[in-house]
DNA sequence: AATGCAATTGCAAATCGTTTGCAACTAAGA
DNA sequence: TCTTAGTTGCAAACGATTTGCAATTGCATT
């Protein structure tokens, strides 16, 4: 009998576990959107996780998607964003912290990291009187054009 | 014949008259609005803007309150501001930018500025190949409890 | 001040993203 | 396999916002 190779996968948390550790059950429609988000490496939204979702199994429904989602997200498994306009869009937790940069032009979005501004932000909500509890940094832009 | 003293009135831009020269009629409603606008501190909603609105002119609607805000939106008059879980907030322009603290207990919204932080994320942007058209800065906390 | 008409209104219905009630189904422990 | 509470798909409900439409109203013109 062969033995299965050791998971070294990095950025793929075994959500499976921590479900059925939590006391969650690991059903057939959550297998399929816990996959489609651990390999994907963009920020889709609802009804987009529910398209990839369908070619896997035609009978889950988005409102299954959505209850998934923030199933996950009270998980501390996802990350929803809002971003400005259209519907949450999500993304796996799990790696480090970081902002958003959007192109308003293609909806691409590009992860940055700024430990500087993570800590102006402290100071000034310190000064404020304030404790963040979280915060959003989003850059809305444009490609600049090489010429 | 007693001469209109000159409004100095600061932070009070005078959208009537560019709603005019725009050639947008300056109607009731939209009067109630804006002056409703001028004098608010805060960041209400639509739904504030409007119940404050009907104790001036009983017969304003809703979807007057967003049509406006829509209008005034585009002129650059105000700012609309999605933050977290709610409904847009606005807040008249003219003021100087700024990013927001939002007291994540009272709803309330603090107003604060970063040179430092805007320089960051423009050298960001660039960095990324990109040109900022607009961004956001939300500070989520609660305040800091003195004890 | 009266006229003319496009801009604007209030209303109700529509829209969008998301949530929810409910009866049928199913994961998973006994 | 049995049991049953957790889940599901469906359709209807939801909250914020937008829209179609007929009635109204600024305001440029007489």
């Amino acid at each position: 009998m062969k033995k299965p190779a050791p998971n070294l996968a990095p950025r793929k948390p075994d959500y499976e576990k921590a479900l059925r550790k939590a006391g969650i059950r690991v059903t057939r429609p959550r297998k399929v959107i816990l996959n489609i988000l651990r390999e994907t490496e963009d920020h889709p939204d609802a009804l987009e996780i529910f398209r990839r979702a369908e070619q896997v199994d035609k009978s889950i429904s988005l409102s299954t998607v959505y209850r998934t989602m923030k199933l996950l997200e009270e998980m501390g498994a996802i990350h929803r964003h809002a971003f400005e306009g259209g519907p949450s869009r999500f993304e796996q937790a799990g790696g480090d912290h970081h902002d958003h940069l959007i192109d308003i032009e293609t909806g691409d979005v590009i992860e940055f990291r700024s430990d500087r501004i993570e800590q102006l932000q402290q100071e000034i909500a310190r000064q404020l009187g304030y404790d963040i509890v979280h915060h959003r940094l989003e850059l809305y832009g444009r490609r600049r054009r090489a010429e």
